[in-house]
RNA sequence: GAACUGUUAGCUCAGUUGGUUCAGAGCGCUGCCUUGACAGGGCAGAGGUCGCCGGUUCGAGCCCGGCACAGUUCACCA
């Protein structure tokens, strides 16, 4: 049988997955098995795969694996999200290019151009996903806008406004002027900004003086209801009780006092612009000052702004800044710098905004949320995400989930007008609303025309906060098999960015709705950043495309790639040389393969040297195993990957295999032969939760499989009994072993000796014969002799306290050796001393423990010995 | 401005109640190898005052204090 040299991981991929899907190893059904079960993050439907997906969806698929190979009921929920700000955004400006304005469509209209998109490109994510050898049970996924996930969010709307949670009401709220929605504090990020602080002349009335305040935006002025100035700022005392004049405006405006003025910002005077400045906001409410909206919803300037009306907020401040110049009412203008939120969204400065909003309480949410966490209940990978967590909750506000959108859940509240008051109601389905509208309004001929449903649409997390319970229909049918099986879930993998938007909000639902939390662990990835340590995005270009990747280092090799320098919450500097690395690893595998595939195998009588090796290798097995273990409880995932790569790579490949390897063109005896189809059995089921594609190839190929059979629904391999103290003690042997062949391995190298030359090596006292025959075929000796005194003039070298030599002959030259043995000398003696110190100081005898002494004493007398044995070296050297 | 986290080899990171030669791993680097699984490879090497300063201790990469730098999160400065 031919096997190509390289792996070509493009040829066996999708045969794998297909053969996976068609045996529906992927699907999951209750029953008697233990569950285990992961929520996707649901991606931006209408997303493509980015760098971020893959390394978070690596790892789920790594733990769900895994897991299925421990025996459990493993179930993965796919799923996407609406994503209602994004997808709206790339809609308005599609139908942008096409001439058509959002504004001119009815909401239906409208709504049906986003469906389309939707169908368009929506699942091209999961899709994307299968490339990637996720096994996600793809018959049950999800949607945060399909029928069961839609009524949920209803149902749970409705629910919490009759427990009296929701309310409606005008708020200073963060609005992107851009999207035309009301955005909540977390969706804003503040950047610094470079801009200037504006110092105006405000008239005071009936004087020909001028109070003059600093201001970053002038052109709110002609929102200005008061200014106000500090009780006891010596500089303004003057202005007290008198009326200022806004510049252009000209309108009047008082002066009032409030201990919220900085004396020492500015000149000491706040003009105060209730719609527009959250603090300012506060100070109106207050002092009952009126609110000016001077905004459009687009950010341009209504009537309030006289002959602004209609220009970009942007446009009027510089414009303003030169009408004012022109009219001398600016004083001076410094450069100055300050914080200004932005649209997470679409990128554009927020604009502080009164409106109407619908807002969700959180405080009892928070509370089992918060202790949940606090008790590891729930427990945070790494935990130090809990800090950031515990600082949100206690300081929670309430959630503004009212967005200004068509696309997403229309919030099902309706209006109706009875006696010219406007009421409304709140329920599931136009008809409820009816029959409660009738009830309530004590009009029983209200009929359903005169209803009116809110316009708004609720907040996209307002649906992603419900989703490990809403995918099983937990919301809707709180009792049924399935949620009741597989809730809790187990594991939820995503990014410390959506700690609060997504994580918290979760966890508060899963104790609103089930009484219990929605997941027991949290893996935090990082986020995936290029070489220079910026994060990936598409505006910057910055970003590999996955495809691609995957097409280049196949699969298992870019999954490897982002897994090797991703510890939980670090952040991962991606570079390419890692899905090299990954992919250079599947080629060992696939040598290793090929060479022992290859071997003819005969009767023949087992060599003592395999039979040890087969020995040492079961025990370095199980230790592995019990190491991985130990790395997945504390979800150490690169690690463990890293421990199985060594494991193949050094103990599998570069030891076992050399030490079991027939000579060229020699069969292999069929009982070393068998136990090495085992370990790679066993290493191929380590491997797979990592690489799924190639070690199901080499799994089916290892020995006749049924149809059917598959390496995914195998169980992993568990040590045959609990590590012994003698497999510790055949591990300690063999490093010694090691310790020795790269001695050799090294005299051979320096003295010029060819490997195939086959050299004596003398043991100087005792050393245990069992492992000669190993070091025989490693190193390659014509034999191995005991002796009292080593032949005059070889090299020698010593490992733990047994003295090597390898006799030379002419090979040998004696001044380098001298040279060696000297350096050798002195270490030891440093050493030595650096250790008597320790034992001749009284304190330390008389403190420390006996067994740190005990271990003081055995270094001395190793040093000791070393030292001896170094000492007659240097002595026969001379003698020479 | 505040809180949190970090600073260990050229790079990315381990280092688990302070105590075995504890200073580690992977990659990279250097040298040698046209060996019969694999050059996407083999073998052997070199590389670090553990950010800085002090303290506790018989003993500190690890504990404490201060400083410097970096990152993350939060926050009211017109």
């Amino acid at each position: 049988m031919e096997i190509a040299t390289k792996y070509n991981p493009a040829e066996v991929e999708d045969k794998w997955y297909r053969y996976w899907m068609e045996n529906g190893f992927f699907h999951s059904e209750p029953d008697e098995r233990e569950p285990y079960t992961i929520v996707i993050p649901p991606p931006n439907v209408t997303g493509v795969l980015h760098m971020g997906h893959m390394l978070n969806n690596t790892i789920q698929d790594i733990l769900v694996r895994r897991a299925r190979m421990l025996g459990k009921n493993a179930c993965w929920v796919p799923g996407t999200d609406h994503a209602a700000i994004a997808t709206e955004a790339k809609v308005v400006a599609k139908l942008a290019q096409e001439g058509i304005k959002k504004n001119d469509l009815t909401r239906d209209q409208f709504l049906e151009h986003v469906w389309e998109w939707t169908y368009k490109h929506g699942g091209i994510i999961l899709d994307q996903l299968k490339k990637l050898g996720a096994s996600c049970d793809w018959e049950r996924t999800c949607f945060t806008m399909d029928e069961k996930r839609s009524e949920s969010v209803i149902n749970v709307f409705v629910d919490l406004y009759n427990k009296g949670m929701i309310y409606r009401g005008v708020r200073m709220v963060n609005w992107d002027p851009q999207a035309k929605t009301a955005l909540s504090d977390e969706e804003v990020i503040h950047k610094e900004q470079k801009g200037k602080l504006y110092y105006l002349r405000y008239r005071i009335a009936g004087e020909e003086a001028y109070a003059v305040i600093a201001t970053t935006r002038p052109e709110t002025i002609f929102g200005d209801t008061a200014v106000a100035i500090h009780p006891n700022d010596p500089k303004t005392q003057h202005l007290k009780g008198k009326t200022l004049i806004v510049p252009i405006a000209n309108r009047e405006v008082p002066v009032i006092e409030d201990e919220y003025v900085d004396i020492e910002f500015g000149t000491g005077c706040l003009k105060v612009t209730p719609a527009h400045d959250i603090n300012d906001y506060m100070l109106g409410e207050k002092y009952r000052l009126e609110s000016i909206d001077i905004f459009n919803d687009d950010g341009t300037l209504n009537a309030y702004g006289l002959q602004y009306e209609g220009q970009d907020r942007f446009d009027v401040r510089r414009q303003i800044e030169q009408d004012l110049e022109a009219a001398g009412l600016m004083e001076k203008t410094e450069a100055y710098e300050n914080k200004v939120g932005f649209s997470e969204r679409t990128n554009v400065p927020i604009e502080p905004k009164l409106s109407m909003q619908w807002f969700l309480k959180m405080k009892s949410l928070a509370e089992p949320a918060l202790e949940a966490v606090e008790k590891d209940t729930i427990r945070f990978y790494p935990a130090k995400f809990k800090n950031t967590y515990r600082h949100w909750m206690e300081n929670i506000k309430d959630w503004n989930i009212s967005r200004q959108l068509w696309w997403g859940h229309r919030i099902p509240a309706y209006y109706f007008t009875t006696r010219s008051a406007t009421q409304w109601v709140v329920a599931e389905t136009p008809e409820k609303a009816l029959e409660l509208a009738r009830a309530a309004s004590g009009c029983p001929d209200l009929q359903a025309s005169d209803l009116r449903q809110d316009e708004d649409t609720l907040d996209t997390w307002f649906s992603s906060w419900l989703w490990p319970i809403s995918v099983f229909d937990g919301i809707n049918r709180p009792h049924n098999p399935d949620i009741d099986y597989y809730y809790p879930t187990n594991d939820l993998v995503t990014a410390p960015e959506i700690i609060f938007f997504w994580v918290a909000r979760m966890i508060m639902s899963g104790y609103e709705y089930r009484q219990q939390a929605c997941f027991r662990n949290v893996y935090f990835t990082g986020i995936v950043r290029d070489k220079q340590g910026r994060k990936m995005s598409k505006s910057l270009g910055n970003s590999p495309d996955p495809i691609e990747l995957m097409n280049r280092y196949g699969a298992d090799g870019v999954r490897m790639g982002m897994l090797l320098s991703s510890p939980a919450g670090n952040d991962l500097p991606f570079d390419e040389v890692l899905c090299e690395q990954g992919r250079n690893f599947n080629n060992k595998i696939w040598n290793a393969f090929r060479l022992v595939k290859g071997w003819e195998v005969a009767e023949t009588v087992q060599p003592e040297s395999s039979r040890i090796a087969i020995q040492w290798f079961e025990s370095r097995l199980n230790k592995t195993i019990a190491i991985l273990n130990d790395q997945f409880d504390k979800y150490r995932i690169s690690e463990a990957l890293m421990e199985v790569y060594k494991l193949f790579w050094d103990e599998f490949s570069s030891w076992y295999l050399e030490m079991i390897k027939p000579g060229f063109q020699h069969p292999v005896d069929r009982q070393t032969y068998d136990a090495t189809l085992r370990f790679f059995d066993a290493l191929l089921r380590l491997l797979h939760p990592f690489m799924p594609f190639i070690t199901e190839e080499l799994w089916q190929a290892l020995e006749e499989r049924k149809p059917g059979e598959s390496i995914m629904v195998s169980l992993l391999p568990v040590p045959k009994e609990e590590q012994t103290t003698n497999g510790e003690q055949i591990i300690a042997d063999f490093e010694q072993v090691k310790e020795i062949i790269s001695n050799i391995r090294t005299i051979r190298m320096q003295k010029n000796i060819p490997n195939k030359e086959s050299i004596r090596l003398q043991v100087i006292g005792e050393y245990h014969p069992a492992y000669h025959p190993v070091l025989i075929k490693m190193a390659h000796l014509s034999e191995i002799v005991q002796t009292e005194e080593k032949t005059a003039g070889a090299v020698s070298f010593l490992v733990q306290t047994t003295e090597f030599a390898v006799p030379l002959g002419s090979n040998m030259n004696k001044e380098e050796e001298l040279a060696k043995l000297r350096e050798e000398l002195q270490y030891q003696q440093g050493f030595l001393q650096s250790v008597l110190n320790k034992l001749n100081n009284e304190r330390f005898v008389s403190k420390a423990p006996a067994k740190v002494i005990e271990m003081e004493r055995k270094k001395q007398a190793d040093a000791e010995s070393k030292i001896r044995s170094l000492e007659e070296n240097i002595a026969a050297f001379q003698s020479v």
